[in-house]
DNA sequence: TGCCTTTAAAATGTCAGACATTTAAATGTA
DNA sequence: TACATTTAAATGTCTGACATTTTAAAGGCA
């Protein structure tokens, strides 16, 4: 496990490299317990700080968990399902917010890459995400739902439907499109009118996954992407206006 | 900036997600410094190690960048899409690799997605693209090319065709499944044979593209996915075979 | 002997203080 | 004014110590 001193960054920077280049290489297989602290820093001949902060690097991106005691230790972690979502969704929402990115550009980008799933979930939907999916709509017809709880379940519905084309793979990579979106759609007021017209697509939706009509849903799906896009151009009109 | 100290987490990660929650939800904008170590130790009522602990943990996730110095310190960084790619493909690599997810599950995620793409590369691929796509498949067809230097084209030719689409936010989502079927992809040995048969729908999708026939390029593409799938399908059995 | 308790050891978590290094602003000088 | 020097503020790194957690082994008791 070489540290390049060439490359001018820190320290620990080049151990966590090193240490996560031999993972993602294989060259440590998950549950491998990594030497300790004192004994990577004998190793890279740096102070156990340092050792300390590059464990951390790699410990925020779940390559490595810790565990405390004795025979405890720091070790290759198996990368869930669960956790990649988590830092997918971050970095997606950040990558958005902090770029500015055009409303219509990633509401492109969600509905495209949403509209790759269609067939698939038509073809192999389950009574659950069925069910999922009209209680979504459901609660998106109360009178009572705040603006970002309407947002929230539109999230929970789409993902649903991603999620209903039963591939683990795309459902994450999915993860990231869909959940970013959301502090973009959390920006619009969503009227008696407006949620009127998204339930019914919704529910157009739904009821050709139910029928395993992949076209159908293809269509309503564009419909709804034509729609939100006229939603966010509206706000983004107003929000122009009042500047 | 409240820590949690219900939550059982170290000093340092609670820390991390205090300035890291500051971050998403917009109370620290970018490039705005944050307090210098010294100060967020008397903040958060720890020591510095600590401090820094949790800054490095931050810094993995390309949050902040820090600079050394007079008037240098901690700055919440613009996360760019280069940095975001590097999160995403690594994130997904390991996703893959260390849950042994299936070939042909990853084959039908990563072909759906780009599938997605080929409506918007064919209205809107300029000539840049084009040219890559080109020069890629020339390389491809050269004898001399390792199986890596064919799967490292092969990623190089794909990512052309994402970036054909012209829209940044569907070129980083797909980076994640694109690259992250590179490991898979380089179990297989590609014989002349089978390069051959790549080469021809490469050929046939870039004239597609060219000819800005997306269907004709959904249909090239959607041959490559089952002409792959049998490649990755064949690997699977011998490897059966001889354990 | 067998089970329970205690103890010891090994590891991470945290702290305190010091020094090294880098960087840019402030200062001094020709 | 232009350039060189100084200085201060910050991060980077090291040393050493102590706290806490956890498990395995040792020891005691019925």
């Amino acid at each position: 496990m070489k540290t390049d001193p060439k490359s001018k960054a820190d320290l620990s920077a080049q151990i966590a490299k090193a240490i996560r280049d031999a993972i993602i290489e294989g060259r440590m297989i998950v549950d491998e317990r990594l030497p300790s602290e004192a004994e990577l820093s004998e190793q890279f001949n740096v102070s156990r700080p340092t050792v300390r902060e590059a464990l951390k690097r790699l410990a925020a991106q779940s390559l490595i968990r810790t565990q405390r005691g004795a025979f405890g230790g720091a070790f290759v972690n198996r990368l869930s399902y669960e956790e990649a979502y988590g830092q997918h969704i971050t970095t997606s929402t950040l990558l958005l917010s902090m770029n500015g990115v055009n409303f219509d550009v990633a509401c492109e980008a969600r509905y495209a890459l949403e509209r790759a799933c269609t067939p698939m979930a038509a073809a192999r939907r389950d009574p659950d995400h069925l069910a999922t999916m009209r209680a979504e709509i459901h609660r998106q017809a109360q009178p009572g739902l705040s603006d970002e709880g309407f947002c929230a379940s539109d999230v929970t519905f789409h993902r649903a439907l991603v999620d209903a084309a039963g591939n683990p793979v795309l459902s994450y990579q999915l993860a990231g499109a869909v959940e970013a979106m959301q502090p973009l759609m959390n920006m619009i007021t969503f009227t008696a009118r407006s949620r009127g017209e998204i339930v019914t697509l919704h529910t157009r939706i739904a009821d050709a996954i139910e029928a395993r009509d992949a076209d159908a849903a293809e269509i309503a799906l564009r419909e709804l992407e034509t729609y939100t896009l006229h939603l966010g151009r509206d706000v983004m009109a107003a929000r122009a206006q009042n500047s």
